[in-house]
RNA sequence: GGAGUCUUAGCUCAAUUGGUUAGAGCGCCGCCCUGUCACGGCGGAGGUUGCGGGUUCGAGCCCCGUAGACUCCGCCA
């Protein structure tokens, strides 16, 4: 690919042993040193850099048109490889003890002023997503782009090793009613109906199993209309995998040989498998998430036993009426700012608590404002059983178990990051999440969801709750794999009885009547034959971004969409000529530009 | 739907308590410079301080509104 009549090597790729040789090279000009006399252009493409010399001494029409370049423009250049005079070799540069000089230079084209400079890191994000094409050449960009091309090779070659098939399934397909918002598509032929574009690829895969392909993958596209964040695209990416006649371990084999396939791949590490399971009740009672980030200790601990029968009433009361009091022991954080405390109360209410208490330990004095209502059986208690030293800050929830433990997992964050919490070396701590609720109660539909989606089966020795309707009490078979506290995936054993996924779409509360116009075919499928099976989707698009050490997967996706799901450089979504929504039978019912 | 932060030259930022002609570095243009690698030196151009309104003798700065960006909450089976 390099050797054609632009090039004979790449831009990293010459070296002492080429010294003499005749090539040609092109790409970007990445600067331009120029004394005047000498010239030197640092030739940029994607693989590296190489030195061009041009000296007006040897050609000085080469070196008078070598003047006006500029960085970005576009050249090629022919020319012999020569050596770096001694002592003005580059170490930093692969190619850093050869130069090109050159005998021929073409400018193929020229670059404008350029909207930001290549090399620093611009803070204005809008700008840089409205220069896509160009923000895309820096370094970072490159290797970005390049790690996750390569994250989705390992990934299709390590599940074509284990015997899976690649299908492609629609993208004009159906909207359901569970779940996220759909984005939908007229469809013209048939007027006032709509397509709807897949949230994930899940009934397709599921009826792959009843057609009998067995093991399932794609590297799908899945699109959601929800409000965005820094982890989250209206369009991503998932490796999405089912197989049938299977268990959760087989699952949890795939998804660990693949992830460790992957890092070996792309990281050349060989990371610990099998991984760590811990319930979901385990999870959100000691780290107080259901994606607990395990690099960092900090871990809740109860104190209903200390506080039982306490005098001091808030937490008294607290587990008198059925909730916990917990606390986590911020080590070294006594020297908490007044900011920092604001802060963290801030957050505590907005998950919820009523308020933050907290201790401080400094120069062997509690400091705190509650401190005086505690025995002092209750303070040595709480001494041994936070480890709490000199120095140390420790703080309370008290309050339901959901809400006292999310207060104190989510100050537990926020805590390890004021702290600068940063890990010695790069840490891959990665585990299953088991044992999720099959439903959640939403206060405000007033009905039971499906806590992960409405075809995950219950755990079989749940089956009896499920049957007496003990709903919050019914555990799926469905798990969540996180790394580094970040869910990467999650799946779930499926339903393939139809009396069984009758009786959950009954509980969800959609009626018969939805269930045979929503989910006809897929019970129709589960009547003729469907096996056992069950899968797990990973977010493409997260996985990458972890391993890249990107805080975003903007920063791992060509072209990303902002906050407000609008693509700054091509400007979408956009209006659309009157006669294409004339053709779908489309009237817009009001004109923003009336208002 | 809600909260917070931000918006000054092409880019990154500064401008004291509301007070002179809104500055600096990079980039750009011109001149000089023959071994640099973020080359260097001298000079120059470049601004409706996001937009609209208000308070004031006077607003980049204070107030109200509005637009946009980013982060978060809700939402994301």
């Amino acid at each position: 690919m390099t050797r054609n009549m632009y090039r004979t090597h790449d831009c990293n790729s010459l070296r002492k042993s080429d010294i003499g040789k005749q090539v040609a090279l092109a790409g970007w000009v990445n600067v331009t040193r120029d004394h005047g006399g000498v010239i030197f252009i640092d030739l940029r493409d994607r693989e590296g850099l190489t030195q061009i010399v041009f000296r007006p001494e040897e050609n000085a029409q080469l070196a008078k048109q070598a003047h006006t370049l500029r960085s970005e423009d576009v050249i090629q250049v022919s020319g012999k490889v020569a050596a770096r005079l001694p002592g003005t070799e580059n170490p930093n540069l692969g190619t850093g003890d050869i130069e090109i000089i050159p005998s021929e230079l073409k400018i193929l084209n020229r670059a404008d002023d350029l909207p930001f400079p290549i090399d620093a890191e611009p803070h204005n994000e809008d700008l840089r997503m409205t220069h896509r094409y160009y923000d895309l050449r820096r370094p970072r960009f490159a290797r970005n782009l390049r790690l996750r091309h390569a994250v989705a090779k390992a990934t299709r070659d390590y599940l074509d090793s284990q015997g899976f098939v690649e299908v492609e399934t629609p993208i004009l397909s159906k909207s359901t009613p569970e779940g996220a918002r759909d984005f939908l598509v007229p469809s013209r032929i048939t007027p006032g109906k709509f397509y709807a574009l897949p949230q994930a690829p899940q009934q397709y895969k599921q009826l792959l199993m009843v057609a009998g392909v067995e093991r399932y993958f794609q590297i799908a596209k899945c699109f959601r209309d929800e409000d965005l964040r820094a982890d989250r695209q209206p369009e991503f990416t998932q490796i999405d995998i089912e197989a049938s006649f299977v268990t959760p371990d087989n699952i949890f084999a795939v998804t660990e040989g693949m992830l460790a396939a992957i890092f070996r791949a792309t990281r050349n590490i060989e990371i610990k498998i099998p991984f760590d399971r811990v319930t979901y009740r385990e999870a959100v009672d000691r780290y107080g998430s259901d994606k607990p980030d395990r690099r960092f200790e900090m871990e809740l601990v109860d104190l209903g036993e200390i506080f039982r029968e306490s005098g001091f009433k808030v937490f008294r009361s607290a587990l008198e009426s059925g909730g916990v009091v917990k606390a986590i022991n911020a080590k070294r954080f006594a020297g908490i700012t007044i900011g920092q405390a604001d802060e963290l109360t801030e957050i505590a209410k907005l998950y919820g608590a009523k308020g933050l208490a907290f201790i401080k330990i400094e120069n062997g004095e509690w400091k705190s404002p509650i401190v005086k209502f505690f025995s002092e059986t209750e303070k040595e208690a709480l001494q041994s059983k936070l480890k709490i030293e000199e120095g140390d800050c420790v703080f309370f929830g008290a309050d339901k178990w959901e809400i006292a433990c999310e207060v104190l997992g989510r100050l537990r964050l926020r805590i390890a990051e004021m702290q600068k919490f940063t890990p010695v070396a790069e840490i891959w701590d990665f585990l299953w999440v088991t044992d999720f609720p099959l439903f959640e109660w939403s206060s405000e539909e007033n009905k039971w969801n499906a806590m992960h989606h409405p075809f995950t089966r219950p755990k079989a020795e749940d089956m009896p709750l499920f049957s007496e309707k003990k709903f919050p009490e019914v555990r799926a078979e469905a798990y969540d794999v996180v790394l580094n506290g970040v869910e990467i995936g999650g799946g779930s054993m499926r339903i393939y009885e139809p009396e069984l996924q009758d009786k959950m779409f009954e509980t969800l509360g959609i009626s018969p009547e939805n269930r045979q116009t929503q989910f006809g075919h897929l019970l129709r499928a589960l009547h003729l034959g469907a096996p056992p099976h069950g899968g797990i989707a990973l977010g493409l698009d997260r996985l990458v971004m972890l391993i890249a050490g990107e805080q975003s997967i903007r920063d791992v996706i060509a072209f990303p969409k902002n906050n407000r799901s609008v693509d700054m450089m091509s400007s979408s979504p956009a209006e659309v000529d009157p006669r294409q929504l004339r053709d779908l039978g489309i009237r817009l019912a009001s004109n923003k530009r009336d208002a």
